[in-house]
DNA sequence: ACAATAATCAAATAATGGTTTGATTGTTCA
DNA sequence: TGAACAATCAAACCATTATTTGATTATTGT
């Protein structure tokens, strides 16, 4: 049985960057398909063949792909044997320097997380993903305090505040500013650091 | 030469309320006239009897009021005789509070800046304003700093970092949560200032 | 070579929703 | 009372845009 897609055509990959850069841009709402789909050379119905749940799909695909790329290296950082504060530090990097090497899709992340909880479909999985790293950075602060290593503080704010300031990164962060991703990681980890001092 | 208003109807403030209620739910993009009428229970066509900009004229004077609360504030902390410290923790609570105390305003001024950006006509004055705002944590930090009370930061960072965590506030804060305003407001008041400490 | 299918497009479809218009109602004040 | 006007509505208008449909083109395995 003859068949076999064909190799000079955009994959998954390219449209998923492509609606990423105009959610940036324009938000979800405001994106049209056809936007999305001049940005690789294509029209607004040749998406449908690649994500038939249209525009909807393309957002659920978008973020759900974000919240993957961080949560992975989360995860294997809580696998390591670090003290909390290495560890603190190194999920700090790990979530900044994400941000800003996809800076698209970390906007995305932050500006219409909203949008698809609105999804019933998407809503379940991706609110639990999400609390799940959330968790991943209570339990790191909960575990310096328990030995001492940190001082005591309100553990939901701090995390919400810490989880707040990630976030902003990707409204400011310009790939031609004075610091790269991996100095304004170490900058903001300092700050977390300092602010947990005993 | 006889006219006046009636006073059985609704008033600009009622509609900016309810134009930020609908923006905070569904972005302004996602956001309808209808809906924003019907919040007051007006048409839709009626709204441009007050704001005969339409839904433009409604983000720009949402944001703009939403800055004004904040800014105001912010203005009269710095020209008090104040400490570093005690004026910074009062711009933070001064910020915290107008947030949780208007949430909808608030998330609007996060989510939908953007939006406004893209106003030709607004653009100029609330990026103005917007970092005049920015300013003035960067001085109390600098100031700080000059006299020893904090320790050396990387100013602009470190402000964006704050910035952040306090935009963030309107998407998470709930108001039956277990902490209200004035409570999460010295909660992050104590995390800056910790990280400020020499 | 050819049948099957992936990838695409152009054009039609169908809503949706911002904005305009003209009429209606009620209040004000001279 | 009545002229003038504020506030509102219902309905029309119009543009935009997500999605569907029916070709068309290329590629691939047999």
């Amino acid at each position: 049985m003859p068949r076999k897609p064909a190799h000079q055509t955009v994959g998954r990959r390219d449209i998923l960057k492509a609606a990423a850069l105009i959610f940036q841009q324009r938000g979800y709402h405001g994106a049209t398909m056809a936007e999305i789909a001049m940005q690789i050379g294509l029209t607004a119905g040749s998406l449908y063949h690649h994500f038939p749940g249209g525009k909807q799909d393309l957002l659920v695909a978008v973020l759900n792909e974000g919240l993957d790329v961080v949560l992975e290296q989360v995860d294997a950082i809580m696998l390591q044997p670090l003290s909390p504060a290495d560890m603190l530090r190194q999920m700090i990097e790990a979530q900044i320097m994400s941000v800003t090497e996809n800076l698209a899709a970390g906007a995305a992340m932050v500006f219409e997380s909203r949008t698809l909880l609105e999804i019933p479909a998407a809503r379940e999985s991706f609110v639990r993903r999400r609390d799940t790293f959330e968790q991943c950075y209570r339990q790191v602060i909960e575990r310096g305090i328990a030995c001492g290593d940190f001082r005591e503080v309100d553990v939901p704010i701090f995390t919400k505040t810490l989880l707040g300031a990630h976030n902003w990164v990707s409204v400011w962060y310009r790939p031609n500013g004075r610091l790269d991703g991996a100095q304004i990681a170490a900058r903001m980890a300092d700050t977390w650091l300092a602010a947990l001092r005993p």
